[in-house]
DNA sequence: TAGATTGTTAATCGATTAACAATC
DNA sequence: TAGATTGTTAATCGATTAACAATC
């Protein structure tokens, strides 16, 4: 069921922190696989991948853990991410507050419309004539595109030039990944799609099984 | 290399209507392969899930398998999709042309807020009292829900009770597919914890490489 | 016919799980 | 000690590829 191993390292944080918060200290390979869906082997074998010990008998500690998973996933260092485009979607994300518990931090937005931009807002919103020396300047790694597709390859090219690491693609074009920056493409419309096809897929299963007997 | 089997369907697509706008008429399981860069037997496998079939040494022709693609990828999707929770992302979703694009409808929205409440607008939002009785009467069965992560589950029980066979999930809980049921969890604090991961794991991989040494 | 390509079976590969000895 | 859980090896599973007989 699970594909991506880099996924399951953050679900690992996300339960991890939800026990501590619950006042745990210690956590079964088992307790966990049970929480995630997985078979508690493979637990065990990412956290030996990762070089975590636990105790036999006594299972693993989860602050040990989650400090081996925070200084992975980078999260100790706080990075500011920027957002490239402010229409509704922009805006919803620029609101979702799962991205605060989580501690990522959208520091800026950059929008063409003269009317969305606004530095005097919690999160700025500036013209995107100041994207590439924002990024700069702030040293940004990761940025979110939420533009009209006409626009997204354009930006794309521009948010490389100023040395953006990784993106995450809302816009519905394929974006592409070049050896310089990993790109996660959303396409919300393609998720439908493929539900479409999962749900129908069924009918076609056996469809097919009818005609072989 | 490639993992999802929808995916590769909609590539095959892409390629031979253009091969079809250049005017070919007849493709090699070879040619396909080369293109998108799989190997020849996984596409004949793939056309023969498809009850698709070629004429030796003649290949298979454009126009069938187009046609074929073209029912599986595009004809399902004429059917309504609902919404549940109207919250930033929900509007955004509900406003999202692309859906229109792909042919994606969504027919009416549910939240608890009673100032969401709103049956009098192009996309009506009902109370959420009324979403199983919705979904019976109107046969949906594919539902968004973009809930805070604390109703999430209750919601997805609802809706499969409701006959729902697919869900897309934004709340940051990760939904479990049932059998009935297929789910989609797009997570977006886990994508970015992704990215962060991607850019930073050259890093990780020296330092656990040099540990070892 | 000789050559090329399909359709399908067997082999391979990687990821996950089961099983179990070690041991707390 | 008896029981439980880790760490690791072997088995399994699914997806992809290789190989090749059938046949156009």
């Amino acid at each position: 069921m699970e594909k991506d191993p880099v996924l399951r390292l953050s679900r690992y944080n996300r339960l991890l922190k939800k026990m501590k918060s619950l006042g745990f200290h210690h956590v079964f390979s088992d307790n966990i696989a049970d929480a995630i869906g997985i078979s508690s082997s493979l637990v065990r074998k990412d956290f030996a991948y990762l070089q975590l010990s636990g105790i036999k008998r006594g299972g693993y500690e989860i602050e040990k853990i989650l400090s081996k998973l925070n200084s992975i996933l980078k999260k100790d260092i706080n990075q500011n991410i920027v957002l490239i485009g402010c229409g509704k979607i922009g805006q919803a994300l620029l609101e979702y507050k799962e991205f605060k518990t989580d501690g990522i931090q959208i520091s800026a937005g950059f929008d063409t419309d003269v009317n969305k931009i606004n530095p005097n807002i919690p999160i700025p919103i500036y013209s995107i004539d100041k994207l590439e020396k924002y990024i700069k300047e702030n040293k940004i790694q990761i940025a979110i595109i939420a533009t009209p597709d006409s626009a997204a390859t354009q930006i794309m090219n521009n948010l490389i030039n100023a040395g953006i690491k990784g993106i995450l693609n809302f816009a519905p074009v394929d974006l592409k990944t070049t050896g310089k920056c990993h790109i996660s493409n959303v396409n919300l419309g393609i998720e439908i799609e493929n539900l479409f096809y999962m749900v129908n897929s069924k009918h076609i299963t056996e469809e097919i099984n009818s005609i072989k007997k």
